[in-house]
DNA sequence: GTGAAGGCTTGACCTGGATCATCGCCCCGC
DNA sequence: GCGGGGCGATGATCCAGGTCAAGCCTTCAC
């Protein structure tokens, strides 16, 4: 069932960048607010324009990058869903994160100049590639480029530090619900009901519990009427209780 | 005991930048490879150095900077230890990190646009800071600079993955251990025989152990010849055996 | 010195969530 | 329709590490 890409045969860059949703999804991406203001050097926007590489579509089970893999770039993703992942030399797989359309992947490879980590589409997947070395140097002309691309790196490090600690599997899931609701909202998506494109088996590496805790927690979940499941569907039914759960990890 | 110092009242910058130990650590820091390397255009390394200030000392317990302050510079430690924590809502601590001289404290604080964290002094401290938007605009003519704070900002990343994931007390121990180690023979120290500055109760917090753990493992290690503890001091015995063990948590 | 307090260790016990085992469901190929 | 495989749910059991409770040692104030 996985369309099996080798490492390092990406399938060919499209050339052609508009491929219908161009528009909603660059009012989406992260890049969006030094794309898209007006009154940004036209130049240089046309610069970063042009070193994007839209690259897909990937298909569940593809690897967009490998662990290892020599660094040259960073990802945008475009449509669908992207897991990043571990595997340790004890074959024990360690889930690093989800990444929705607008999110980047990779901004963790540009220290040790290699992907510490497999990108994996977990459903239909396009990106847009940015070539790491061309986007530096357009960041030390256009300081809008440098500092998102600060924030967003130190974003990521926020981000990775949310699930240390050692919280109970019910602040983690309601965390995790709340945390997807709200970056669907981000994207334009509806907060409240969306679909859980990861197995739970992923959800439960990503949360460091196991399969079966998240499966009893969900059950819970809906026994007390803070969501409906089915199958991966899922609905939020009280954000507010739900965030009182998650307060801790959340912190607000 | 703690002198407390308020927030926003720091010690005076030192406008001597020379305090006897300048070239030691100069040559440890994160930032020698910008600093140090011939062939760097001269104005840009003079301008490095006019936007540093040297700030301290800090005593055990003093707050370099406090949980909710508009973010302005990040710190390079340039002697002591400086532990960085969130204090939940409930109470509860979460310690996030320990800093060595030549480490840079801040880099998390980018994004929001305010500090998430208090970086605290484990005992006398001295740090640089680096006023941010100077920084970043130096950064912008110099991309040795530029280049230098992306991976400093990517590899905060990976080390903030680090200890995510369901380590046993053991593992993380060992890692812990090995990771000081390392980070102290990288800014010439010994790496074998050191000095724990901090608690029990902030290892075990840091790790996400209960301190009454970390005191049985630690004498564990001990009894089967790995390390030998006495009070704070500690010295690694067996390292290949303490890699074994940690090989899962440092990958390699 | 003496007392108090904080930090560290050790032992006894408890528990949240892991593990193991089983089963049902749904989808797909044929 | 039938069989197989992957995923998810649920019950039974187990255990690593947390919690509670002393007790000791060091430091520091006076």
């Amino acid at each position: 069932m996985n369309k099996f890409v080798p490492a390092g045969k990406l399938p060919a860059p499209n050339p052609i960048a508009d491929d219908g949703d161009e528009l909603h999804f660059c009012s989406t991406c992260a890049f969006r607010s030094v794309c898209l203001p007006a009154g940004v050097d036209k130049n240089a926007l046309h610069e970063l324009h042009m070193l994007v590489e839209h690259v897909g579509p990937f298909h569940a089970g593809d690897h967009i990058f490998r662990n290892g893999e020599r660094f040259g770039a960073i990802y945008a993703v475009r449509a669908g869903m992207v897991k990043t992942h571990l595997i340790d030399d004890a074959g024990r797989e360690q889930v690093l994160g989800f990444h929705l359309p607008g999110e980047i992947v990779g901004l963790n490879a540009i220290h040790p100049a290699k992907y510490p980590c497999d990108a994996i589409a977990l459903d239909t997947v396009y990106v847009c590639r940015f070539s790491f070395p061309a986007l530096t140097m357009l960041a030390a002309k256009m300081p809008d480029v440098q500092q998102q691309l600060f924030r967003l790196l130190s974003a990521d490090i926020g981000k990775a530090t949310q699930l240390v600690g050692d919280y109970s599997a019910d602040e983690r899931l309601a965390a995790f619900l709340l945390g997807l609701a709200e970056r669907y909202a981000a994207r334009g998506y509806s907060p409240s009901a969306f679909r859980l494109s990861m197995a739970r088996a992923d959800i439960a590496n990503y949360l460091r519990l196991a399969a079966e805790t998240v499966s009893r927690v969900l059950r819970r979940f809906q026994d007390q009427c803070l969501i409906r499941v089915d199958g991966r569907d899922l609905e939020l039914l009280d954000v507010p209780s739900l965030r009182r759960l998650a307060r801790s990890i959340l912190h607000n």
